[in-house]
DNA sequence: ACAAAAGTGTTGAGAGTACACCCATGC
DNA sequence: GCATGGGTGTACTCTCAACACTTTTGT
C-alpha cells in the first residue's frame, strides 16, 4: 500500500504506474438523411474500424489532443466538442492497459467536403489513414470496445439534444424548419409533429428568421439561424418538486 | 507527426507519452443539515486540503481505483459512485502533467461513524492521512484545481438530483418524508412546498412506506424506503417536441 | 392544554398532445 | 393545373404552483 503522500496527485512524491493514455473523438455528422460517425481503418486487426484518436503528447491538454485529432485525421477545425467519458478497464486493450479519454464532436455537413472528409493538410490518404463516414445505425466491425463507446456516444447525443442546443452544431448556419425537424427525427429515431415542433421551437426563441428563403420543389421555405445569444440549456423536468 | 498506427490506441505500435494518472473521489454526505465533502490534508503545501485520491496502479480499473480510495482513505464500501470528469490541463499541477479522473460518490450519514469517517482498516490516522468533512458551502483552502472540481461536482449533483434517484444515496435506508424534503432543500439550496413535494414523490412511485414510524418531538412520522425496482431516471423535459 | 412536527385538497394557469387543411412555387 | 413541400389553429388533458388548516403525539 503506497498511498502515502499520494493524495491529490501531487507530483513530487507520487510514483505511480504510468499508463498509455489516448484521446479518441467520436465525430457525428448529418448526411444523406442519416446520422454518421467518422471512423478510421488502421489497417490492423483484420478489417475492423476504429474511432479516430491517438496517444496524447507531453504537455498537451486533453482537449487540445482532441482538437489535433480532428484536424489531423478529419481535416476539421472549430467544431463542437465535449468530453464524453474515460474508459479504463484493464482488459479493454489486449496486452497493456490503455486509458481512453473519449470526446464527442458534432460537425455540420457544410464543414465537410461533399465527397466525405474535408480536404485538409494531414487528413485522409496523406497520412496513410483511410477514414470514412458510417451510419451510426449500420456500423462495420469495430476494434476493441469501440462499439460500446459509440453506443454510449449516441445515447449521450440523444439525451443532450433534448435539453441543449447541440442539434444546431450538426446543421449548416442557416436551415429551414423542415430541415431542423428532420435532423431531430433522424437523431432521436422517431417522428415529430410538424405543428407542435414549429410552435415549440419558435416559442423557445433560440432561432430567428434570416429573412431569406430557399427554393426547392414546392413552396420556398423560410431560412432560420441559431441565435448564439440564446440560452442554450433548459431546465430538466424535475422528478421531484 | 507520429500519428501513424496510433489510431484507436492499439498497444503494440503506439509509443506515446505516459502521464501520471490519478483517480480522485469527491465524496458527498448529508450531515448536520448540511452537504459535506470529505477532504484530506496531505500535510503538504501549507494547510491546503485535497480531494481524496491517488495514482492508479497497474492492471487496476479506474473505478476499482476509486473504490480502493473510498475504502483506504474513508473506510467506506458499497457506495454510490459515478465518473464525473477527467481533468488534464498541463498546467493544473506544477511540474509534470497529471491527469485526474474524478469520480463522484454519495454516502449516507448512516454509513459513516458519528464522529466523522467510519472506523475502518486503513482509514484516517492509521495511514497518516487526516481526513475530515467540510461543508461544500464553506470550504478550506484547496490544493491545485480542486476548488474547481468541487464546484463542478456540486453542479452535477444538483442536476442529477432532479432527474435521477441519487438523492436516496445520501439518506439512510429508511427516512421520513420531511427528512427527504430537507435533503433536497439542502442540496438544491432552495425551499420546497411540502404538499407539492409529497404529492409528486409519492406519485412517482419510487418510495414505499415501511409501515414503521419514527417518534420525535411532535407527531410521529411514517417511515419510507426507496424502491430499488423503481425506474430511477426520468425523461428530461424536451426543449423540442 | 400547548408546543411541535405530520399530514392533507383545491384551484387556476400554462404546457403538452393530437389532429387536417390551405398556400406558394416550379414544372 | 398539379405535384410538392411550406405553413397554420384549436380543443383537450395533464402537470405545475400557490396556498392554510387539522391531526397526532410528548411534555
Amino acid at each position: 500500500m503506497d498511498t502515502k503522500g499520494a493524495i491529490g496527485g501531487t507530483p513530487g512524491d507520487a510514483v505511480g504506474f504510468r499508463p498509455l493514455v489516448t484521446v479518441d473523438v467520436v465525430i457525428f455528422c448529418l448526411r444523406d438523411d442519416d446520422l454518421k460517425v467518422l471512423l478510421a481503418c488502421p489497417g490492423l486487426e483484420g478489417r475492423a474500424w476504429a474511432i479516430p484518436g491517438g496517444p496524447i503528447r507531453r504537455d498537451e491538454d486533453l482537449e487540445a489532443a482532441a482538437i489535433r485529432t480532428l484536424e489531423e485525421q478529419a481535416g476539421l477545425r472549430d467544431v463542437y466538442l465535449e468530453q464524453l467519458y474515460t474508459f479504463g478497464q484493464p482488459g479493454r486493450v489486449p496486452g497493456e492497459p490503455v486509458i481512453a479519454v473519449v470526446y464527442l464532436a458534432a460537425v455540420s455537413a457544410a464543414d465537410v467536403g461533399p465527397g466525405g472528409v474535408a480536404a485538409a493538410p494531414g487528413c485522409g490518404a496523406e497520412t496513410g489513414h483511410r477514414v470514412r463516414w458510417w451510419s451510426i445505425y449500420d456500423l462495420p466491425p469495430l476494434v476493441l470496445d469501440h462499439a460500446d463507446i459509440l453506443r454510449y456516444a449516441l445515447t449521450r447525443l440523444r439525451f443532450k439534444l433534448e435539453y441543449t442546443a447541440v442539434g444546431f452544431e450538426l446543421l449548416p448556419p442557416t436551415f429551414t424548419l423542415s430541415e431542423l425537424q428532420k435532423a431531430y427525427e433522424i437523431i432521436l429515431g422517431e417522428e415529430l409533429d410538424k405543428r407542435n415542433f414549429r410552435r415549440k421551437i419558435l416559442a423557445a426563441g433560440i432561432i430567428e428568421p434570416t429573412g431569406g428563403t430557399r427554393s426547392g420543389e414546392g413552396r420556398p421555405a423560410q431560412l432560420y439561424r441559431y441565435r448564439e445569444d440564446a440560452v442554450a440549456e433548459v431546465k430538466a423536468r424535475r422528478l421531484f418538486p
